[in-house]
RNA sequence: GCUCUCGUAGUUCAAUGGAUAGAAUAUCGGCUUGCGGAGCCGACGAUUCAGGUUCGAAUCCUGACGAGAGCACCA
């Protein structure tokens, strides 16, 4: 049992003693010398009992019985009930979280429970750009922090492979006469070239449609179909790779010309029924559910997305059985979805009830200093390079030896963090000229403070300072550090309920600053009889910062 | 126009309806012959406005003002 619910449980007895009930919420003062938990309760029940709060309070505290983790319980303000644990429970948490390194952070709410997750999706001969960075670090987030509730996850990503726009990529291929040496860079620009050209030039866009169409139909054997092909399998073979560079696995693709085709044929089995005839195209009357009418098969007879997230449905439901379904989009899109689940909800109301389609907002960039290859949208790769190549000079400033893995390692760790520490479907800011400087609440930071810890500990094996087993603090003062440390699996069990990564950044940011203070003020390795506690105190911060860093896909180097 | 988000220090973000609204950055001033100064300590500085609900509101409700997104054959 958690000291969370042993709290909880002694409030609910002291209730019981008093003929009282009400739930009860803990929470942790934000001010530290007000106790490690605090209730409201006496707050709460003050008016239906007509007691004053403060005295309805030390009526309850009167009931708590004494118990061996808590050494005070006092009331405070309006009728807080504030608990201060003890030493001697800070010393179990410290050694149980060495002990149980590897599964520290992680628990078994969900421990039957399969979740489909998708994310990452991105457009095939299209750039993988800024905005495909931010759905990969807080979807790759997402299934690290359900997968350490104890739930089986399965990432999916549904790569965009017929649409308008790779029609005009395949033109702009033909066009410039790069069909036979056909690399992604020269993908980027064909595709901007059709772009360009769609719009300038009449015949072009006639062509273009033509080749969309005959995309759209795979009519194979054509010199756009070769393109295609060749296109497709580049394009997906640099989406692996640049997902993988950033720690990300698929357990399958899932492409979005198949879900065109069954998206079609549901559409059509449904109308008329729940879609209709308007125009020559399908839709779908979303006014009348609240939201907004919208085609799901045009009039030349091609699924739109929305179909094509209806055939999705059906290929996951019918491919996979699983409890949940998560699909993780741009924010631009939330009316689409829910267009598409209420659709989804008048075909098979299943598909609807247990499929959560949540939003991250988009990033913006405040300075421009990155150089870009394609148009005004700065690539992922590039951004990357940058960050790098400003650890490496850091490196450089600092005399050690410049390591460019590590380099990338701080550089993602810049970028993924920026981006993890605001709240799910808030617009981030990504600000370049403050991810160069590898300073104050970033990534660099945390693994700094990591890197801290590894070497004191690595300093201290090389002095041949023996491990203690169940070390105690020998009259050292409880810690800040300590008073964060044991809170860690409330963070990801919240994080993971509310699908929000930013917890998991701020806490590791309030941590490693907790560390860094710490460590200012008290010296690890000084021969004292406190010594081995301190250790143990470092050793269990960096087993947390590197947990925590993993459900971020940070990784967590021992130098930089 | 309709629908939906969102307005917090100069800037970028936090804050289960809770106690004195926390950080970072910028600016200014300090720092240990010490285990890593990508660090530590301090100063300055904020809830858009007006009502309402509540023991208690940045948070919930109403209105005003301001910003962004979506709204028929792109995804």
């Amino acid at each position: 049992m958690t000291i969370h619910d042993t709290i909880t449980q002694l409030i609910t007895q002291a209730l019981q003693q008093l003929q009282l009930s009400g739930e009860i919420v803990l929470e942790h003062p934000a001010d530290t010398t007000h106790g490690d938990f605090s209730c409201n309760i006496a707050m709460m029940l003050a008016k239906s009992t007509g007691r004053s709060p403060r005295e309805l309070a030390e009526a309850i505290v009167a009931q708590l019985p004494v118990h061996e983790d808590i050494t005070a319980v006092n009331v405070a303000g309006p009728g807080f009930i504030n608990f201060q644990l003890s030493p001697a429970f800070f010393e179990k948490q410290t050694a149980h979280i060495s002990e149980h390194a590897t599964t520290w952070g992680t628990h078994t709410e969900l421990p039957d429970t399969t979740i489909l997750l998708e994310h990452s999706s991105p457009n095939l001969f299209k750039p993988f750009h800024i905005g495909h960075l931010v759905n990969n670090t807080l979807g790759e987030s997402l299934v690290r922090i359900l997968r350490a509730t104890g739930a089986t996850v399965m990432p999916l990503s549904y790569p965009s492979d017929v649409s308008p726009g790779i029609a005009k990529a395949v033109w702009g291929v033909i066009d410039k006469r790069w069909e036979s040496d056909l690399t992604i860079a020269r993908i980027g620009e064909a595709y901007a070239h059709g772009v360009a050209q769609y719009d300038a030039d009449e015949a072009v866009k006639k062509r273009i449609d033509a080749i969309n169409t005959s995309l759209y139909n795979e009519e194979a054997g054509t010199p756009e179909w070769e393109v295609y092909q060749t296109g497709r399998k580049l394009s997906l073979a640099y989406f692996t790779a640049i997902t993988s560079m950033l720690g990300s696995s698929f357990d399958a693709l899932i492409f979005e010309s198949e879900a065109e085709k069954e998206g079609k044929k549901i559409v059509a089995e449904h109308t008329p029924g729940v879609f209709e005839m308007s125009d020559g195209a399908i839709i779908f009357r979303g006014s009348e559910h609240g939201l907004f009418d919208n085609v799901f098969i045009n009039s030349a007879g091609f699924g739109t997305y929305l179909a094509k997230d209806i055939g999705l449905l059906d290929i996951k439901f019918s491919r996979y059985t699983f409890d949940r379904s998560i699909t993780i989009t741009d924010i631009e899109q939330k009316q689409h979805f829910q267009l598409v689940k209420k659709a989804a909800e008048c075909i098979t109301p299943e598909w609807s009830e247990k499929s959560s389609f949540i939003q991250h907002g988009r990033l913006q960039l405040t300075s421009g200093k990155i150089s870009s290859r394609a148009g005004n949208v700065p690539l992922a790769e590039d951004i990357i390079k940058s960050v790098q190549d400003r650890a490496l000079q850091r490196m450089q400033e600092n005399e050690r030896a410049a390591d460019e893995t590590i380099a990338q390692q701080i550089a993602i760790a810049a970028i993924k963090y920026a981006i993890a520490r605001v709240g799910m479907g808030k617009n981030i800011v990504f600000d370049m000229e403050q991810a160069l400087s590898l300073e104050g609440d970033t990534g660099p930071y945390v693994q700094y403070a990591y890197a801290r810890c590894r070497s004191v500990l690595r300093t201290a094996a090389e002095r041949g300072v023996a491990t203690v087993q169940n070390a105690v603090r020998e009259g050292l003062a409880v810690s800040d550090v300590e008073r964060l440390l044991y809170r860690y699996p409330e963070v990801v069990a919240r994080a993971a309920n509310e699908y929000e990564p930013h917890y998991i950044a701020n806490y590791l940011s309030t941590l490693a600053s907790a560390f860094n203070s710490w460590y200012a003020h008290e010296q690890i390795l000084d021969d004292s009889a406190a010594q081995a506690y301190k250790l143990a105190v470092t050793h269990a911060t960096a087993t947390t910062l590197s947990n925590g860093l993993n459900l971020l896909g940070i990784e967590a180097p021992e130098y930089m």
